[in-house]
DNA sequence: ATACAAGTAAAACGAACGTTTTACATGTCA
DNA sequence: TGACATGTAAAACGTTCGTTTTACTTGTAT
């Protein structure tokens, strides 16, 4: 593993878990194994390495939202938590947490949410056999809201908004 | 207005806007229009003013969803939405900027969030005539989902969630 | 008159921040 | 052999952080 991929991996725990602006550089270098100097030949700034972050994770997660059917999203919305745990999206997060103001950070978090949302709208589409934007939008609410309420209620709420999605889908299907 | 409300009502636009990590004393100072001196005096310390927030604004928040339908829950939401905005849940934001380390805080968090879905449950129960956890789970992602898709997706997401909340409810009551 | 609560303005505290620099070790390739 | 890229260790940069302190003003109630 060479040493962007470890600090980017790296980085990407420690900002989930404690947050961006709480995640000092030092913590970094410590947590990925390397001196400051080599963070920040292969980091630029925190800035930057927090949009690499995100860059990484949108690709491993949309990877999995790579599926044919809408109850296979919220399967897929199942391993993730399973696997990865969630305190709620870390795209979201940290725009939150830098107010929208850090340029790199605010267009990878845009960047992320309109591949989400046009990968609803094609799921849908493929599984329905036509658009229908209404659905997406409330598939979108429901894989949204599973991720903030599992940090709380648990894994039980993936569930409860599959089986909701399961509904509206059969009753757009009539 | 005293100055503990007004200082209250300052960090908490702050925090919500900026971020709670992101936002210094010096800042909160300025915007509340008080000495740092009078500010710790009121405040204690950043921690105890961030849980103060969390108190005042479930206070604020809870009031709005006295409501006796579901559909009402929606609509009070789409009140809050429109007249405050919606950068994410400063609930779950707060608890992920500290990664839950903050007792204080946490505590606001779980205290808010419990009440948030015992309340969620009382109007599935009057409106259904009987308890429905499951539906009530799903209103309560439904609710999640709206305040964080709103965030990139607009008021829209709300509207979405809510004639997605009125399918699942008619089919309960089938 | 005086004691006291409550406010301001501004300096100071040490600690931690993101970032850069200095000095040195190592392996590789022309 | 020697230049170069890539790494470490550690000190230092100036700034900002949350918080406390010092010195002073004001309104109010005994």
């Amino acid at each position: 593993m060479d040493m962007t991929s470890k600090l980017t991996a790296a980085a990407e725990r420690l900002f989930d878990r404690h947050g961006y602006m709480a995640t000092g550089m030092d913590r970094l270098t410590e947590a990925a194994g390397m001196s400051s100097r080599t963070l920040y030949k292969h980091a630029g700034n925190k800035a930057q390495l927090m949009a690499r972050v995100l860059t990484e994770r949108d690709r491993r997660f949309m990877a999995r939202l790579e599926v044919q059917s809408v109850d296979a999203l919220f399967a897929a919305l199942e391993d993730w938590v399973r696997v990865e745990g969630t305190r709620g999206c870390l795209f979201l997060r940290s725009r939150a947490e830098t107010g929208g103001d850090t340029p790199e950070i605010a267009e990878a978090v845009a960047a992320h949410k309109a591949a989400f949302h046009k990968r609803i709208e094609e799921v849908v589409a493929v599984n329905l056999g036509r658009e229908d934007p209404v659905l997406s939008e409330q598939v979108l609410v429901l894989l949204e809201g599973a991720t903030h309420a599992a940090v709380y209620r648990g894994a039980g709420a993936v569930s409860a908004a599959r089986a909701a999605a399961a509904i509206l889908l059969e009753r757009a299907r009539a």
